[in-house]
DNA sequence: CATGAATGAGAGTTCATTCAT
DNA sequence: AATGAATGAACTCTCATTCAT
């Protein structure tokens, strides 16, 4: 009777599963998840609204299966670039660099937009509890005494100072608004903040 | 004839509307113009949805008139700050100061949530292009450039550091992510970013 | 203690309570029952919009009561002038006169546009069915009857004349367009719809 | 692909459309147009409030895009009537006879009421003032003057004759107070408002 | 008694979600 | 399975009526 096989049709429903998501995911950065409406994703997926129905029981199930799966691949990441034999200054600039490129800015976006917004469903703030930022932090911490024995970073509390840091780079992430002319600030602009002084030499020059 | 006189009724009009004005302030600032119901605001206020009309004839109208005088304050304010006898670096310190300070966090939050967002009413779109971010960097290019010239200030392209570092310090504002334990991140850590070599005795310590 | 008598004290209210009432049939006549705020009988009679609910418990009694006088009126000055001696046709050109005449316009405005609208108090539903336009036809179908044997009115059935020349002439004041160039349509012109022949010298000139 | 076909569904969507227009005709014809609310026009379309603007974007497009269409209709129709061979006479008589016809009382009713009410959206206003109730006469006036020449119509001013007919005309649809037992007034009858000596064997006889 | 501030029910409108086709 | 029409709850705003002063 079915022309296709049952698998067939599981892949196609995958598909176009894995199609409304990313439709999603762009409309959300974009909007954040009240300034999403269904009209917008359907549009931006090319598909009926209805249609979103049938892949997703609800706006919020689906904003909530992106964010987990958004946080899930940036846990990911994170493991291996702290693993990379690279040098601690130069470990949180790759971070901060990963953070702001143009491909990731719509993944990051979005979990700022949902970790800052006031109605998001209860399940997300579940998961953003669970990943909050504090778990880079403390990964992180190890990293950075490393780079401020070396002279890399500066002096002070480790976990304010990345605290701070973290706060500033997601918050630019989050505004985007980079000034037509000039884009986003630069990393190296931003490290700045961190640098100690054996990075005098590179903190002499600026764009 | 009257039980009140005409101007203690008025006297009490006014503390109403300003009443009113500061209850929407907070929460336009708190959850930008389209998040914030009308509800909300009278809430906030402690009084009803409808007593809102009797002093404002729309939450457009109450919004721009927020928004029209908080730039006007910050006009004014900028002004002084521009001609006091402080050096280049002291003094875009104190802005940066300023802007962080607890007491106008709510007003700079709210102009940027009305810069970013899409959809504010017309008078206030007009309103921010008159009072645009370039005029700020506009009259600290000459300060920000003498202060290059003796080394307090780091070399490059005046305008796009200065760019680069509101847009930094706008999005720590409007983000407002600022961590429950560490709060927002310091003016001199984020003046770090602008430093020159002349400052780098009091680029060794951070908090 | 009171420096007023009783009476004079009485005086005043029924003053006052007039007052309203006129300020009422004035806004009523204008913008009919729904059409009028309470706010523009207030302004119109220059007091207070609460005082009204000190004379009249509602809109909607007030209007009931504006309604019950005025249709008492009517009636008695509607029997003085069928009682006078005129001529039938100078009868009803008379009446035409008094309905059209600018004092008592907004007496007859109010009255039918209650009697066309939608949403008016019950109370005044039934004192409208009462003094029925029906009432007025009845009375003036016997002069009519003279009119026509004399050959002042045109032949036809007088009851059907007479209801549908009422019909215009109240059309006519409701409407109360009438063009700011030439005012309301001219008595005489309306009365040739009923004239006879007898009425022929008449009819050759119009204004 | 798509159940039904793309042409069918355009078909329904304007189908339902013109049902809509329909009820929101009967509906404004009847209450004008702040008199409706928008549930009345849902109930009488049988509806729920909410489809209305899924093909209007508001009340007021609905409002204007109506009346645009009625008065667009009238223009038409009154062109045809003009250029008819009918005498001057019968040519207005056939004219009156349409505006109080059963099927265009609607349509009638509805556009004076837009243009006697306070409260219209300022595109009817604008509408209106392009269809004047002048320029329907200033194409009659020829007309008529060659009727007065022949004796069909009375003497006097034309433009102020037919200013004054059209008042009367007017206001009898708007009102609408035509009794149950008599119905709107005989055309024949209002005629001989404007009725010539060579038109007196017809005055003699009314229904 | 007189005021005008305050309330709350209902209006027009938007949008997530359901449903007939 | 896919469409887009249809619903209804929630939002902004208006106004008759009540209430503190």
């Amino acid at each position: 009777m079915s022309p296709l096989s049952k698998q067939r049709l599981k892949q196609i429903r995958d598909e176009r599963r894995e199609h409304i998501k990313r439709a999603a995911l762009v409309a959300f950065a974009r909007h954040g998840f009240t300034g999403t409406k269904t009209s917008m994703i359907a549009a931006e997926a090319g598909i009926s609204e209805g249609l979103i129905y049938r892949y997703y029981k609800s706006k919020d199930e689906l904003f909530t299966e992106i964010v987990a799966e958004l946080l899930g691949e940036a846990d990911k990441e994170f493991g291996q670039i702290r693993r990379s034999p690279q040098e601690p200054f130069d470990l949180i600039r790759t971070l901060t660099q990963n953070m702001l490129d143009e491909n990731n800015k719509h993944a990051f976006r979005l979990i700022l937009q949902a970790r800052k917004a006031e109605k998001v469903p209860d399940s997300v703030r579940r998961l953003l509890a669970r990943y909050s930022e504090d778990a880079l932090i403390d990964r992180l911490v190890p990293v950075f005494v490393r780079g401020q024995q070396s002279g890399q970073f500066a002096q002070g509390d480790p976990r304010q100072l990345l605290t701070w840091y973290f706060t500033v780079v997601n918050s630019v992430i989050l505004q985007d608004l980079g000034t037509e002319k000039y884009g986003l600030p630069d990393p190296d602009m931003l490290m700045r903040m961190l640098a100690g002084p054996s990075m005098s030499a590179q903190r002499r020059e600026l764009p």
